[in-house]
DNA sequence: ATTAATTAATGCGCAAATCGCATTAATCAT
DNA sequence: ATGATTAATGCGATTTGCGCATTAATTAAT
């Protein structure tokens, strides 16, 4: 049984006139014929009654053509979606993300992404930066956004963009102005940051940036999660090194003070990435 | 794409193995690699990804495994319904009869037909004796059962059975055997009886009783409906003449009193029906 | 009643597809 | 390094499918 009896038969179960069918469908009128033959002999059974002048379906026929056509179409959709999930424009993809870009790089990018594949769904998941590789290489993250450089031999990794830290202070502290972090005294002062690990570039970053203001950080929260950090900084609990984009959201009660210190992003994915919809992704950042 | 593709594909998608599949499907391994590879070409998908050692399904291969297999047996199904369609064990047939049968024969008859046909549908009307053939010709009926004798050259008919008449007089009736009939005067009696219009032959029959007996009914009420005639009589109203048949279920107040004249009940079909389904009742009957 | 027109089936020749056999090439296990 | 496994492929034989032309049946028209 043929897709293409099939749909002979429903076109000419509608038609009931074998010339004019064959016609539509870029055949000959001997080729149909046979076609609808084969069929019935395959079925066993008769589709139509014909006359040398009349075609018309018997109970049978008109049961299949009811019920066949339906299924015709559900074949053709389930091979177009097929064709989808092929060329990548159907499917998940995974991605890790640093909080501070939530608020303008990544739904800038996820909206860009909804555009060229409406169908695309997407996991996001902030990881700490110790997991990123690892979730990676284990197929548990496709994509990964990062603050950290790390060199893996299976990821693939471009810089995105460079943004620049900023001071985060309460907004009634006393420090209101970068030339402040040079005159005034910070000594009692608490600092909130993310985990400090050396050798990790971007506490080495926040190291540099601290350094550059003569900053000894004694006492500190430690937090890898920028709305976190600011909720803490809100508070007045103390002073913490954000990249600036985390200031897009308005943040009550938090001053952004801009340094000129540069923070680069990076993307991660798995090298010779064979899905095709998590390369399509890549191909848009 | 045919069927024996599909099929293919379903089992090669569950072995993941083309040599066993194609011992399974009775045919190559090369048969079934070119079938594969032709599937694949038509749709314009990757099904499998094969090494010489592994063969794995692709992500498009996956969701077709799952969504065509359904299809598939929905497929199938279908044209076996067709099928039976065809042969005649399913579809619903217009049977009309009078009311005296539905007691014994009618329902001996259709659990015999349930029995050989569990999926045909029966559906069961009561028509007056001057619309069966009407009906019958117009297809608005396919069966009927009938005390009547019509000639009519599309029709068959053939004898079913003979039962006697009876008598059916109220409980309390002064009248209480055959011998009352010859003996009493009846003069006064009404009597319920069917139309009586001359030349059809289950009138000519109930008068040919009435004759024997001396009855010459003057009043009386009129029904050809079997429930109603001795709902009537229990409630004193008359005296009927009825089939014994009509004595199965209890009928509360009423006395029957069978006659040794008999009653035939017909059936008539159209001749050369074409529909299997109907000409396999008629065998059953 | 005869003729013409319509229309589905069919015989025939050719082209294309399919099949099975045997072989090849890649991969895995030992 | 060797042998075993296994999917792909070249090749020849067979089958299938198509188009053309014709046939046969039926309807419409004269």
């Amino acid at each position: 049984m043929t897709s293409q009896q099939i749909t002979s038969f429903i076109r000419l179960a509608k038609e009931l006139h074998f010339w004019r069918t064959s016609y539509e469908l870029n055949t000959t009128q001997s080729a149909l014929s046979r076609q609808i033959q084969a069929l019935e002999n395959e079925l066993g059974l008769v589709l139509f009654k014909r006359t040398k002048r009349k075609v018309e379906l018997t109970d049978a026929g008109k049961y299949l053509k009811d019920h066949w056509e339906p299924l015709i179409e559900q074949l053709e959709a389930t091979t177009a979606y097929a064709r989808k999930i092929q060329n990548g424009s159907v499917g998940t993809v995974a991605i890790t993300h640093p909080g501070s870009i939530s608020y303008k790089l990544l739904p800038d990018f996820l909206s860009r992404v909804s555009e060229q594949y409406p169908l695309v769904k997407v996991e996001l998941v902030q990881l700490k930066y110790d997991q990123e590789v690892e979730f990676l290489i284990n197929f548990k993250m496709d994509i990964a956004f990062s603050r950290y450089l790390h060199s893996n031999e299976l990821l693939e990794c471009r810089q995105v963009n460079v943004e620049n830290f900023a001071f985060a202070v309460s907004e009634n502290h006393f420090i209101k102005t970068l030339d402040d972090f040079r005159t005034a005294s910070l000594d009692n002062q608490k600092f909130i940051l993310p985990a400090h690990e050396p050798g990790y570039s971007y506490a080495d970053l926040i190291n540099q940036v601290l350094a550059h203001y003569n900053i000894k950080p004694s006492l500190y929260y430690e937090s890898d999660y920028a709305s976190t950090v600011l909720a803490l900084v809100a508070r007045g609990l103390g002073i913490s090194v954000v990249p600036i984009s985390a200031s897009y959201p308005f943040v009550p009660g938090v001053r952004f003070i801009e340094t000129p210190f540069e923070l680069p992003l990076y993307v991660y994915w798995r090298k010779n990435e064979e899905n095709p919809l998590i390369k399509n992704i890549i191909l848009l950042i």
